[in-house]
DNA sequence: GATGAATGAGCGTTCATTCAT
DNA sequence: AATGAATGAACGCTCATTCAT
């Protein structure tokens, strides 16, 4: 049945919300388990530790943001959509998953040598999604030729977390009323 | 005397070592106290709790930050060079507080609505130190008319804190071998 | 049916090896059932609890070598024959059943008073089996006459297991190749 | 000071009550520690473990036996009146801390390889000292010529340790009730 | 003021037992 | 009758905090 693969689901989807409101000590198992609606016991019908637990929902929710992504980007029409489109996606979910990502920093020291590579990699794979698609721009000419693909994601990415950070965290200002059209010119044309 | 002010101070230096490298649960106060020389009742002279001693030593780390660089952008003698500067120092104070700031949000849980209030203000200044740098480069027509200083300050940290966190965390390069003025680069040409 | 009776026991005779291997403790319900190749919530259908199932364990494994032992004595033809039966057999006993004589003194907490009693009646009835044994060996005059029977029977017993504790367990000999001549030798002829 | 090396044995003999009444798995840290008058976390002071606890009570009862054993036989004038001492003083060990020898073979799995050579030998040199102090007997033609060491001490601890394990368990006879003159006679002459 | 031994609340984890299928 | 997924009581262990010295 798949009964087991849907309860395995609901358990990560749980520990992701208790996990990124209380970080990885403070989220005790028994709040997972409630969130869940399940006993505590549970918990480790499915999962063989809190570490366990804590890194396949990492696994789960970087492959999530990941994959979305890439289609948001296979999605645009040019550059400056395709940017738009992340920077719209990556504000969304940020605002559900919160610190998510932050949190996998953090995290490093849960990690095995193996899982933490795999993160990496899984990191370093966003950043080629975007560098591709930069290269892709240039190609195209949409963008400046001789423009450094690395530099260029730095920008983008960089950018739209920290429009998101002040705009949603510290002026609490609602997801949907980003103007991320402003966000897409000021990388694309600079400062000066 | 001083020496009170001092060994608190001296505390405060051993605790952000310590909370930077375990977080702020893996961070016992056994360690912070060996780390600063002292034993471990010692630090309940200077502070009433380990939440006491963490929301300090991120005050106090903050402000060093915001200091430092209100300095630095004054050193600079043109927006290229502010930035410039922002670059290579944030560069540096990240490598050496890491996560600090990362460490920041995640801990926003055991700070009071008051000390909470008084680190977004603190990030609030950094941002308007950012945004009134940005104003002088628009006024001395540095940076482009029209140009939204927010937004310019999202492309400024958020490119500068990408930079660092893709080369010195996930490709290990030495801080010292950063490219800044590339970074500056696409800061104020944009990718276009 | 008999089948019912039939897995009743082959569950006893898995948590005889399961027991006798892990202790009561380290035990775990779901090793028994596997041993016995059931699922775990079979067992329950057998026995009351795990405190249950050991003692029905316990009382088995204690008949099987009560009977057994009576058994040999009746085998041997002289005194003599009667303690080398009783060294050979009780030897292959312990090193199948390891120390669950052992276990079961350990185990007297577990046990409802009643089943404590049981136990201590069936030990007597071991000692009092020896006894008989010793007592007839008197009236055959193969024994010195006024040889207090009780005595006798710590002395065969005791030599025993102290022989196996120490060539099977200490010196790790395999049982086959005991010496129960020289057992029986020290116990008729004494050190004098 | 040396009230920390006194609290340390205070602990060790607490344990070595409750692990006896209890057993390894029976026996709560919280009980040990009630025990011993102090709080449960101050065990952790002073034992690593549970299994460390337990290792170090044992290595403490074990060695303990081991040396009154070695005086009492010292203090014997000829083999009967040691031997008699042995009886003596085994029961009186054994019905203060019952069935700790039992445990050392039960709780085999929970030491280190270390810790199970070290007990062996220590079990050993316990055979060592009784097998001595046989030669010694045959030396002074106290005993039979050709009467094989080993051999007589299985005899030796044997009996002792059955009519122990009887009287006093089975029968709840007092220890003080005990007589050892019969033990002894029946080692020394035999059956026959 | 400085210390570190003592404490116990709190949490991760195990596993006997239950019960719906 | 047989199963094994679900449960939660129970316990080992940690560590922030206290307090006697």
């Amino acid at each position: 049945m798949s009964g087991k693969e849907e309860k395995r689901a609901e358990i990560l989807k749980a520990a992701a919300r208790v996990f990124v409101e209380y970080g990885f000590d403070g989220a005790k198992i028994e709040d997972i388990a409630k969130a869940a609606g399940i006993g505590k016991g549970t918990v480790y019908e499915y999962f063989e530790s809190k570490t366990d637990l804590f890194r396949e929902m990492l696994r789960n929710s970087v492959e999530e943001y990941r994959q979305a992504l890439a289609e948001k980007i296979a999605q645009g029409r040019d550059i400056r959509e395709k940017i738009l489109n992340c920077s719209q996606y990556s504000t969304r979910f940020l605002s559900e998953n919160l610190d998510m990502l932050e949190m996998a920093w953090q995290a490093s020291t849960l990690m095995s040598k193996e899982t933490r590579t795999w993160l990496i990699e899984e990191k370093l794979s966003i950043f080629r999604l975007l560098e591709d698609m930069v290269k892709d721009g240039v190609a195209r000419a949409e963008l400046r030729q001789g423009l450094e693909p690395e530099l260029a994601v730095f920008s983008i990415l960089g950018t739209i977390h920290q429009y998101y950070g002040k705009k949603v965290f510290l002026d609490e200002a609602a997801p949907e009323k980003l103007d991320h059209e402003a966000v897409v010119d000021v990388i694309l044309n600079g400062l000066k």
